[in-house]
DNA sequence: GGTAGTTACGAATTTCGTAACAATC
DNA sequence: GATTGTTACGAAATTCGTAACTACC
């Protein structure tokens, strides 16, 4: 599990659809969706319902994605944090 | 910025030192050295003070513990859920 | 036949470990 | 000189993109 397709999930659980996510992404199709398959593979279920019209999130990529967003954010966050601490009051 | 990079930061926080935490991690010395140094300078920010025992936090690192922490403790939390929902009621 | 996701495969990138280095006691 | 972290560098592993494939309207 990276971080990267964590990225990836989110992407493409808000699109409901590979190739729009990875234009988002700035990434071709292939790599993204061997995101996806690696995190299913590594969940050991899958995230996401494949319709005709693209993906669609099964229940259990519900639960994943609040997690996902959540783990984002705090990365966000961390990052935020460090660097205002970082250049603080005691740094020159 | 990537899981490895927290989890490798959170070792040497914990121990203190860069050796032990790499034996910790099933790693050799010099990668985990990178991935600190890839951490500080992606921050912009040194995270440790280097002294002749080891690695001590600085102000910068405190702060990015707590999130990583928390980062790793939410990953974790995302894998049991979806684990959980994924061999539920509705799969076979 | 058009639109969707996936698989094949070679090229580019990243990451590892051994060895050598630098610095502090 | 022993113990610490870091840099050099070649080998191994990963990840990318193009092209080809599969499946469903």
């Amino acid at each position: 599990m990276s971080l990267t397709h964590i990225q990836s999930f989110v992407a493409v659980a808000e699109e409901g659809h590979v190739g729009r996510a990875a234009r988002r992404l700035h990434l071709s199709q292939p790599p993204l969706s061997r995101h996806i398959l690696a995190l299913e593979d590594e969940l050991g279920t899958p995230l996401f319902e494949r319709t005709s019209r693209g993906m669609r999130l099964l229940p259990a990529g519900e639960a994943f994605l609040l997690h996902a967003r959540r783990i984002l954010a705090e990365v966000d966050a961390a990052v935020h944090t460090v660097r205002k601490v970082g250049t603080g009051p005691t740094e020159q």
